[in-house]
RNA sequence: GCCCCCAUCGUCCAGCGGCCUAGGACGCCGCCCUUUCAAGGCGGCAACACGGGUUCGAAUCCCGUUGGGGGUGCCA
């Protein structure tokens, strides 16, 4: 069983301790029969898996349904116990009492989607797709100042490009500002909540003067502060009692209420804070599950206060993945890492790869068969087998995935998806050419590499790598790479390019007719086919690696071949 | 500083008290295949942070230490 959790938990502030049994006592039972389940086998990459992939699954037009009634009172999300032994996919039921489990992603706009945004949004969908359950968009905006509604662009643009289609939204909280300050006025009503004029500076000054914890000292909280310019809004939170709850991945988590500060939840300008708006959202989305970044572990009790501030008597899920982390093991960020998903994309990653190797960060398939179509790990992917220590983004393995991908496509496919990296290259002119008979006739361009995509498919881990490996093809004359040349065109280079000008006058034009030629002339001169390719090729290319060189030859065509091959025994 | 979280090969994951002389994957090294380079095949190197407990038995449970990370904003 991926999906509902044994949810909601009552509230439990004031010093509850809850033991952890209920999701642990859970998790163990499903672990146990996971355990016992037979074990799946490897299907091989292939057509058919494309088609059983996330290829199939539709971007639904995002079309945001109405929020449900604000205050209407969340549905609840206990699950319902089933009777040991039922179906095979687990001992509790898949239906969450009432409602159907809602997960949502919930990007700040920063102009684009970041990996561990990707990973976040990922785990989020897998578990919605799995269960049936909605994943929904929200735009966390309240910080006017920072946000334009372009921003938002490249990161849904991102999220459609990895094939992570939501169900509703994207909800844009600034939007909702109207319901957040009625929010923030219930709460002052209810005197959850209090006005606040001290500026920044006071509050720091008073923290280091006290030499206590840097924060808020609670100075207005019976000041009776009205509105004005520079003033706040800040929640009251208990003194007493700490706040605890039940982590998915983590499991019970707790927070002494000493260490929660009042924190801002409106901002002087009027525009909600962070917290405020995303425990209101929450509520009047009826989100069930919330999967998100381990970053936001500590704001869950602020989140949790101001819901039971407002009457919120269920609690969602909690799910704090771990961060992902760079090879120095801090959080990924925007200005040392390479983070952004669109760069991976131009830089030649396929989308089904990436979405692959972000399911592997933070989770691994119970059979160990890592690399999948995006059906199967949904089909296995559970929350609670999610670990709970920060993964390092690992371009290489990434890499390795995507050329796993790269070669599983047909290479229709791929000669398409390698195409707008050819065509960003200045020398990539179309071209239709003639075609190969036999008789010698030059394919040219995309053509001759839709001949030679076979070849090079299994080459190259990323499309970026294609241009460098066939440019030749298109270029008039080669690029010739000083090193590969200096290291083939020493003696007996000419004798080699001598011998093979002759034989490939007359030769079949075909690739085992150019071999065999190739062969005789260097066991002509005592050279194994190894040493006599290596001019033939640097004077073809230009580089002493490409991809097999009787087929290039061959889909380069006689006259076009003869001329290199010419050009370089003068350059000698 | 304070709070919270984390800790198995270099990296990602497996391990749920005996099946562990710790398994798989990436990377690395070697060999094979081979027209270059890849791919593929075979093999190898490589980890339970440390110290106490609990137990007949601990990588697995508990406590502590150390180390790392996250948070501590009128950012999210």
């Amino acid at each position: 069983m991926r999906c509902p959790h044994p949810t909601a938990q009552k509230g439990q502030t004031e010093g509850t301790t809850r033991s952890a049994s209920s999701v642990r006592g859970w998790t163990s039972s499903v672990r146990a029969e996971r355990a016992a389940a037979p074990r799946p086998r490897w299907s091989p990459p292939g057509r058919s898996w494309r088609a059983t992939g996330h290829d199939r699954i539709s971007v639904r037009s995002p079309t945001p349904p109405p929020l449900p009634v604000p205050g209407a009172g969340l549905a609840p999300l206990v699950a319902d116990r089933q009777v040991p032994g039922g179906n095979r996919s687990g001992r509790y039921s898949r239906r969450v009492s009432g409602a159907t489990p809602r997960v949502r992603f919930s990007p700040a706009p920063t102009g684009y989607l970041h990996v561990g945004g990707a990973r976040t949004a990922l785990f989020n969908w897998l578990f919605a797709r799995g269960c049936g359950g909605s994943f929904l968009l929200r735009i966390e905006d309240t910080d006017v100042e920072r946000s334009r509604p372009e921003l938002v662009l490249a990161i849904l643009d991102s999220l459609r490009w990895l094939g992570l289609d939501w169900d509703e939204g994207p909800v844009h909280q600034s939007d909702r500002a109207e319901r957040h300050r009625e929010v923030v006025a219930q709460l002052l009503a209810a005197g959850a909540a209090y006005r606040c004029d001290c500026s920044q500076d006071q509050v720091r000054a008073r923290a280091e003067e006290r030499g206590g914890p840097p924060g808020y000292d609670g100075w207005c909280r019976d000041r009776e502060v009205g509105p004005g310019e520079g003033v706040v809004v800040r929640f009251r939170t208990p003194d007493e009692g700490r706040t605890s709850f039940e982590d998915v991945v983590r499991g019970e988590v707790s927070f002494d209420h000493k260490v929660v500060e009042d924190f801002v939840i409106q901002r002087s300008s009027g525009a909600p804070m962070f917290v405020l708006a995303n425990a209101v959202d929450d509520l009047d989305m009826a989100i069930t599950h919330v999967i998100r970044g381990e970053d936001l572990l500590s704001a869950t009790p602020k989140v949790l206060l101001v819901r039971e501030a407002l009457g919120a008597s269920e609690r969602p899920v909690f799910a704090h993945l771990p961060i992902l982390v760079n090879d120095k093991r801090q959080k990924l960020s925007k200005r040392r890492d390479d983070v952004a998903v669109g760069d991976y994309r131009e830089r030649g990653y396929l989308p089904e790869a990436m979405v692959n190797y972000l399911a592997l960060l933070g989770w691994g398939p119970p059979d160990g068969i890592e690399i999948r179509p995006l059906g199967e790990i949904v089909e296995r992917f559970r929350l609670e087998d999610v670990n709970q220590a920060p993964a390092f983004f690992d371009v290489e393995k990434l890499t390795h995935v995507n050329g796993v991908y790269l070669r599983s496509l047909p290479s229709s496919s791929f000669v398409g998806a390698a195409r707008p990296f050819l065509e960003r290259e200045p020398w990539a002119s179309g071209g239709d050419g003639g075609d190969v008979d036999g008789n010698g006739e030059a394919l040219e361009g995309f053509e001759a590499f839709a001949r030679l995509a076979p070849l090079v498919q299994e080459r190259v881990a990323t499309l970026a790598e294609v241009p460098g490996m066939v440019d030749f093809l298109f270029l008039d004359e080669p690029v010739v790479d000083q090193g590969s040349w200096d290291k083939a065109m020493k003696p007996p280079a000419d004798e080699i390019l001598d011998a093979t000008l002759a034989a490939y006058e007359t030769a079949p034009w075909t690739s085992a007719a150019l071999l065999a030629s190739l062969r005789a002339v260097g066991e002509e001169l005592g050279l194994s086919l190894r040493k006599a390719q290596a001019p033939v090729r640097v004077a073809l290319t230009g580089r002493s690696v490409g991809p097999p060189l009787f087929e290039s030859l061959e889909v380069l065509g006689r006259e076009r071949s003869l001329a290199r091959l010419r050009a370089a025994r003068e350059r000698l």
